[in-house]
DNA sequence: GAGCGATTAATTTTT
DNA sequence: TTAATCGCTC
């Protein structure tokens, strides 16, 4: 063990060595914070505070683990073990799964994330003969979580005259009874949705004073991260629980503000020298990750903002290189260059894949630096956009599994009631769904007991014979035998298709996961669950899979994220894309300047992740919608200070469009423009032929030149296997062949243009 | 009740 | 451009 306190500037050791009583600490990008927050915990056990008696609360996972990890390096042993560190969403399940029968609620309450609760809400609305047009279920859910992020019930939602005012005037009159009636469905469901943690975390403490109390007595110290982005149900909880030691530690900085969309509230930073008396502040002003070329460039983009917490960031380190910026004609140029400009840095300065993120505002901007990367044989990892969890034969296993836990869920009900199809159709649900809405029961208890079809009681065994293994074995085991009866694996086995082979790879590693969690041991001072329901509720708050596995920061590949997902990391270049108007900032925010002072926010955050070079990029023009839009340069480009910038770095626009390839990049650039359209139309003949047995291409495949084919030839193609060239049509740049692949394919018109055919001598 | 082709709607950020 | 939904046919 070493001495931890080492190594700890004046205003950290402050901040690590405050015992008791309430303490702020406005911590700016790469001030330690982390660093700081970790010591402390350590701090705290080194002086005799028990780790169960310590809680701290962060907003992802990552952090979560990161910060136990931290600990237990610092103290050395595994008491760490002990902590309550977790999400807000995850602490708060955990406790209201020993708590909910309270409620009412089942302790395997199941979780509802978004595409759930839409669900519910959509059938809501159907329900009432309203226009799905115009009650959009996602603008709906988002109505209905910034209520309830406010702690605004039902009932308060019905008589609060600002919320009643703007749905009038948004001509949504309904919205109450929507409110109203999607809580009761999700009630009867026994289900919660991300927010109803926090808000039935809420009122579990102050309906019941005996809960509250236990739990007071059992967090000696609360210590939150990121206070800037605590909303006010969650400020709310956070205050109930610290109310009798003021024992709170809140790290954060109003700068990095960037989650009002999810109701969070600067406020509460900038309020918490109100909330309790002699509050602590300490300020962490010093920057040890980035060049003070973009500590300087941050600072004096933040400088644009009206409202903060007046600090200044500086650093020691070294000058380093000035801000580099780009623009470029389209995206798909923008695309192209960033990677060739990846490619460069590593020929000449030996910079890892791993030493790079690409970070934009919109998860749709991936898609050109996917292409071009691809094409530079740049391995990259993109991170958000669709989750594990959320592909479609995923979804269907855990519907299943989270069914056989909780059979109160009439969506899961609804969902794999006839997967794999069993011939039981809508009309048959919807009449069960009708008569349990008359009887005010759960469809599960209309069926349970015979249903007067036999398709229906066959599947009610089914379940039931599942849930029997509920108590006696372990997660895995359970979910094997589900997906063994239910004939869910068997389908995907049998479909053979590309799309078919990777949906049964994909419940393959749900299996595994599962596997993965009944092997591994759980932590000291926890009951040893390794149930299924134990299982449903750890994954249910988990937005990635593959964040939990093993060390990321090894996996040497290009990083690309949004802004958002990139708050609390740090990488050597950086690239930020797509500074235009209505793009970043974005035209969703324009109005109002809380609205662009939060994306300039986000701008600030975003530079403040790089440590050694920066890029800022954009393009003139870029697809959205198929058409072609311009954009301008962003006005945020135009509060970069010249004095740290380096316009003379052109983009691809200044190049040849296709001309004689300039340097390296140039010349692993060329065929650019012809290939993208390939990995589609691939995808598009996969979809065409998704019942069909797919062909494996020699292994001598090679793609020959479609000038050389003629009629009467035969050929060989990746997906249709041989066949014989019929017709041949279109001019020299357009000819499409009429190809016979025998049976099971028939005659196909080929691109020749796009598709692969390898001539067959 | 299932499968297919045609129409249309969508893009802000996420636990 | 793409994904999802609608509506038609078997």
């Amino acid at each position: 063990m070493y001495n931890y306190l080492e190594g700890l500037n004046e205003p950290q050791r402050v901040a690590v060595e405050h015992r008791d009583g309430p303490i702020m600490i406005i911590a700016g990008a790469g001030s330690g914070k982390t660093k700081v927050l970790t010591t402390r915990i350590a701090h705290l056990m080194k002086n005799g505070v028990d780790a169960f008696n310590i809680l701290a609360l962060t907003f992802t996972n990552k952090a979560a683990a990161e910060m136990k990890e931290r600990v237990e390096k610092a103290l050395g042993n595994s008491e760490a073990r002990n902590l309550y560190i977790g999400t807000f969403h995850s602490i708060f399940a955990r406790i209201l799964r020993v708590e909910a029968p309270k409620l009412g609620y089942p302790s395997n309450f199941t979780i509802y994330d978004t595409d759930d609760a839409k669900g519910v809400i959509k059938d809501i609305v159907k329900q009432m003969n309203l226009d799905d047009k115009h009650y959009k279920p996602a603008y709906i859910l988002n109505r209905i979580s910034a209520a309830k992020n406010g702690l605004i019930g039902p009932a308060a939602y019905r008589v609060d005259s600002a919320i009643q005012m703007e749905d009038a005037k948004s001509q949504r009159h309904r919205m109450a009874d929507i409110y109203d009636a999607y809580t009761n469905q999700c009630f009867k469901n026994g289900a919660m949705d991300f927010d109803d943690l926090l808000f039935k975390m809420h009122t579990l403490l102050t309906t019941f004073s005996d809960v509250l109390a236990k739990y007071q007595q059992r967090f000696h110290y609360v210590l939150i991260d990121e206070y800037q982005d605590t909303n006010a149900a969650q400020y709310s909880i956070i205050k109930l629980l610290g109310a009798v030691r003021e024992n709170i530690c809140v790290v954060g900085d109003d700068a990095q503000s960037i989650y009002s969309f999810r109701g969070a509230t600067v406020q509460n930073i900038l309020q918490f020298q109100d909330d309790y008396d002699d509050v602590k502040v300490v300020k962490l002003e010093q920057n040890y990750r980035s060049s003070q070329n973009i500590i300087n460039v941050a600072n004096n983009v933040i400088g644009n903002n009206q409202h903060q917490i007046p600090k200044e960031l500086w650093t020691s380190n070294k000058e380093g290189e000035k801000i580099m910026l780009a623009r470029t004609m389209t995206d798909n140029d923008e695309g192209k260059f960033v990677a060739d400009a990846i490619k460069e840095m590593q020929m000449r300065n030996h910079y890892a894949n791993k030493d790079f993120a690409i970070l934009y505002r919109t998860n749709a901007q991936s898609r050109a630096f996917e292409e071009s990367l691809r094409r530079m044989n740049i391995p990259y990892k993109l991170y958000g956009g669709v989750s594990f969890y959320q592909r479609k034969e995923v979804k269907d296993y855990l519907a299943y599994l989270r069914l056989v836990v909780n059979t109160r869920d009439e969506e899961n009900l609804k969902r794999i009631i006839n997967v794999p199809a069993r011939g039981i159709g809508n009309t048959t649900v919807l009449k069960y769904i009708s008569a349990a809405n008359e009887h005010q029961r759960t469809v599960w208890e209309i069926i349970e007991n015979g249903s007067g079809n036999p398709k229906v009681d066959g599947f009610v065994q089914m379940i039931k014979g599942f849930q029997s293994m509920l108590e006696s074995k372990n997660a895995y085991d359970v979910a094997f035998a589900i997906g063994k009866y239910s004939g869910l694996v068997a389908e995907l086995y049998n479909d053979k298709t590309v799309e078919g082979l990777a949906r049964y790879e994909n419940v393959q590693e749900l299996l595994n996961s599962i596997k993965e969690f009944t092997e591994t041991p759980d932590e000291e001072g926890e009951i040893l669950d390794k149930s299924l329901g134990s299982y449903l509720q750890q994954i249910s708050l988990q937005t990635d899979v593959e964040n939990n596995k093993g060390k990321e920061e090894d996996i040497d590949v290009v990083k690309l994220m949004t802004i958002h997902s990139a708050k609390g990391l740090e990488f050597p270049c950086v690239f930020v894309v797509g500074l235009e108007e209505t793009l970043f900032p974005s035209s969703m925010s324009l109005y109002d300047r809380a609205g662009l002072e939060e994306e300039r926010r986000l701008f600030y955050v975003a530079i403040t992740r790089a440590k050694e070079r920066l890029w800022v990029t954009y393009a003139n023009s870029r697809y959205r919608f198929g058409t072609l839009v311009n954009n301008d340069e962003s006005r945020f480009v135009q509060e970069i200070p010249l004095a740290y910038l380096d316009r003379t770095f052109t983009g691809a626009s200044n190049r040849p469009q296709n001309g004689p390839a300039k340097g390296v990049s140039g010349m692993l650039n060329q065929n650019f423009d012809k290939v993208p359209s390939l990995k589609k139309l691939a995808d598009k003949l996969a979809t065409s032929t998704a019942s069909q047995k797919v062909h494996t291409p020699s292994a001598d495949f090679t793609a020959d030149d479609a000038g050389d084919m003629s009629i009467g030839m035969k050929v060989e193609h990746q997906k249709f296997g041989f066949g014989t060239i019929l017709t041949l049509e279109g001019g020299a740049n357009n000819r499409i062949a009429g190809i016979d692949f025998g049976e099971g394919h028939g005659v196909k018109k080929i691109m020749l243009n796009y598709a692969k055919l390898k001539i067959v001598k």
